[in-house]
DNA sequence: TATAACGTTTACGTCAACGTAAACTTTGAA
DNA sequence: TTCAAAGTTTACGTTGACGTAAACGTTATA
């Protein structure tokens, strides 16, 4: 029985291209301990799992969340080798996280109606103001 | 005929209690023009369009929206004096907004969904783990 | 009248999230 | 072989969004 394995990976300017973001931006999300890709030689080798962390990260940017939020919701996603203890408080954690969520869609399901109303302010003031 | 009119109006102080912010922060809205209260002597006076207005920041600082963003946004509310071509300028920003509102829409479902499978795994690890 | 409580301006400090520049190494193609 | 492209580290700079401190004015009430 032979499994063929391609291992895919990627350079960092690979991802840079990906994501529309630059190398300065990975080698800090790295120095904050938010990637840890492997080496050869001096370049970094990133997984397709290092490149899922990424997109994560940056979907976390578009919600607002800091890196250090990012980091720690991305871990949640790892229970590894985490104790009882430490599953709670993860549950815990993880349910803050979806309170918080849940705000942010009230706030742009408000933000969108709104909107809506600005965009038909300016249609009706279109059609008034034909002179002019 | 007699139309009463009660003045609606707010101290600093009193904005700050409401939304749990510290002065700084309101004074510092106002420096970058989001805000422009009157003035008794010296003292600051809101209006309760005012404090719409802050309401509306905050709300933009909870989806992770730049000051900037936030004001600009705000602006649209108020078409006020903008003639044909700021108009379409305008609707333009509006549809802009709302694709990215959208954009954080499905972002949100997703990480939702994520949470919801995090928490799954760790009541299942809790199970699971009995002993230890 | 004095002393809190609240308001003000001015200005330097801080923290996160990178930008930018310098100086260097490695590697593939001409 | 050389030279351009892509990689690296180190380190100072910048921007946004306030924090914090100092020094001062106003008002109410004990």
């Amino acid at each position: 029985m032979h499994s063929s394995t391609v291992t895919v990976e990627y350079s960092i300017s690979d991802l840079c291209k990906e994501f529309d973001i630059t190398t300065r931006t990975i080698r800090h999300y790295e120095d904050l301990g938010l990637l840890s890709p492997s080496r050869r030689g001096q370049s970094r080798v990133y997984t397709p799992s290092d490149r899922t962390r990424l997109r994560l990260i940056l979907r976390g940017k578009r919600l607002g969340l800091s890196l250090e939020d990012s980091r720690q919701i991305i871990d949640m996603y790892e229970p590894g080798k985490t104790n009882i203890n430490q599953l709670n408080t993860l549950i815990d954690a993880i349910r803050v996280q979806r309170t918080k969520l849940n705000q942010q869609l009230d706030d742009i399901s408000k933000l969108l109606k709104d909107l809506n109303d600005a965009e038909a302010n300016c249609v009706i003031a279109l059609k008034t103001n034909g002179q002019n």
